[in-house]
DNA sequence: ATGAAAGCGCTAACAG
DNA sequence: CTGTTAGCGCTTTCAT
């Protein structure tokens, strides 16, 4: 049977509730034989100290609140992981909200963020405008978002640098002697997806190749089918195409697939290079050439950063100003792209 | 600024804090002018009522607390996230606690649930046994272990019959005309993989084929990586084999990988087969033939124990008998199994 | 070296 | 129809 409350102990211990309070603190002197009394009474009644409580004296929480679209994805769960391990480390918890990119779900878990006193909220948002969040970022409670920026909102951000991702992708791609490069897109517009296509863009002008519309295809889903039709499609209106770029892992695992059909070898007909770095990406074949998210560096900085936030809370000093990092991924050299030029 | 209160809003309304708090949920008749000036006082003021302290009057903390090994792992996520979304629309948030397989660390998991006052317990516990867990089991904080069973604890249960999943795949192999039937199985010995191992024995018992100790290999691993060896060695000592079954999803493609490397074609020179249903599965060339647990039913099954569970400690009822649901994983055919018999 | 009691935010019993 | 107040579990002054 739970329930049992300091009284409780106090009453068997024989001692006042305050005393057991410092001798689960410790708060101040107990002598040894009461110390000793007070703890037997607590081992043997199953005492376990109510946390909640502190909060209503100020105490905080030690709760913290996460949004994330799905922990099922594989970047997110990582980092969702992450996250949680390193905050348990510090004392606290993490209650997690999967939003599967749904508006409405989101507002509602933040209001039960809001009214569960997290001490903290920590966000990968569903879109680019999240008004709850900027509710809760003008309030005392710190708001860090992971991985995706928020317009209107002035909070603290780590993300990854997409643009840079994907101009060293395809910039690798040039140095390999690849001209002709193809790009499969998301269908969706999101702030950080078209960051992706641009630097593929900035990549390929300033290596002196004229873009081309045209060697851009849209995907019609996250999935790798959606990989095989693009890889279909794409290849079938470019022949000369000699490299694909992939927003996206599983979209360039269904173009292997998808051209590897067509009678296409990879790497050696095509070149193919995917986003990510999925754990399967190392078990394709050819294994995938692709970009790493450096989630463990955004889960650390996410952690420091709160930890920060939380110990000025505690300290009522100014807050300081938002800080804002990024990382840049990691370009992970495999198989599936073919030199074609010489040294 | 947060921490608006209650008695803020009675300020600015002019009202009585037992009326702000009747307007909220709502508990008695409040007249339709002071009704609205108090939800307007509220909107105006931000107000948020503070969960944590209908837990000190007995109302519950609305919070369930879950321990599993890794959400980062693909079935152990997928339940995680719909457990999450269930208890999420029944009213529930979910403090999620990644344990590693660190039985230490599950243990300290367990403590800060304790003192959060959560409403109920799902584990998915890392061994076979877990003190906290019996001592919490016989609160009356509901436990319900999902996945993996625990020694010495009567909690409910909601479980995968991988005994059956592994009969059922070995069975189908063996309708597939395979009589020489290697399996790879996991290193490290615990409950449910040795139920795994047994039904692989039991159906080739069951279909009088003599189980040889020699077709059977531990893999080094749980990744693609230990899989190529563990197919490597096991073809070399068995060449006979025609078929293989794997305890896991990725040690099949491994295999898969490590044959082709060694010249076998998949399926015609030996099938195999894999385990979990994992997303890339339908990816692998050819397709892996697997078995599913049923991770959708058993998160169902897990949330319908704990509303009951929720709802009885709410009615003070007697508690009915524990209650253990056993789920068969599901077969899942696709390309890695070739028919060596006429039908 | 320890106890008594106020008070955190809110609800519910009691009053009016 | 609405207000007053005790009390949930705990910490922390203030007393002794």
């Amino acid at each position: 049977m739970n329930g049992v409350t300091i009284k409780d102990v106090a009453a068997d211990a024989g001692v006042s509730t305050a005393t057991v309070s410092h001798v689960i603190n410790p708060t101040r002197y107990v002598s040894d034989g009461v110390s000793k009394r007070v703890q037997n009474s607590i081992d043997k009644l199953n005492y376990y100290p109510n946390m909640l409580v502190g909060s209503l004296k100020g105490k905080g929480t030690y709760t913290i609140g996460m949004i994330i679209p799905s922990i099922t994805n594989e970047t997110f769960g990582k980092m969702a992981e992450l996250i949680q391990t390193t905050l348990f480390d510090l004392g606290y918890n993490l209650i997690v909200c999967n939003t599967s990119f749904d508006t409405e779900l989101e507002e509602r878990a933040l209001n039960t963020f809001l009214m569960k006193k997290v001490d903290a909220v920590i966000a990968v948002p569903a879109n680019s405008r999240c008004e709850k969040l900027e509710e809760i970022a003008k309030t005392n409670t710190p708001v860090i978002l992971v991985d995706r920026i928020l317009k209107d909102v002035d909070t603290d951000t780590v993300v990854t640098d997409n643009y840079k991702g994907q101009y060293e992708l395809t910039s690798y791609l040039i140095r390999m002697g690849h001209k002709n490069i193809g790009y499969v897109d998301r269908l969706i517009e999101q702030s950080h997806s078209s960051d992706q296509r641009k630097g593929y863009l900035a990549a390929l002008s300033d290596n002196g190749i004229e873009p081309d519309p045209e060697n851009i295809i849209n995907a019609n889903g996250h999935y790798y089918k959606a990989g095989m039709e693009a890889g279909h499609a794409l290849m079938q209106k470019r022949p000369l195409l000699t490299a694909i770029a992939c927003y996206y892992d599983p979209i360039a695992f269904g173009v292997m697939r998808g051209l590897t059909d067509l009678g296409y070898r990879i790497p050696d007909d095509v070149s193919v290079v995917g986003y990510d770095n999925m754990l399967f990406a190392e078990a394709t074949w050819p294994a995938l050439t692709t970009a790493e998210v450096p989630v463990k560096l955004i889960a650390e900085e996410a952690c420091r950063i709160l930890k920060l936030r939380l110990e000025e809370n505690g300290s009522k000093n100014d807050k300081t100003n938002t800080i804002h990092t990024t990382f840049p991924p990691a370009l992970v050299i495999r198989e599936s792209v073919k030199r074609i030029i010489d040294q």
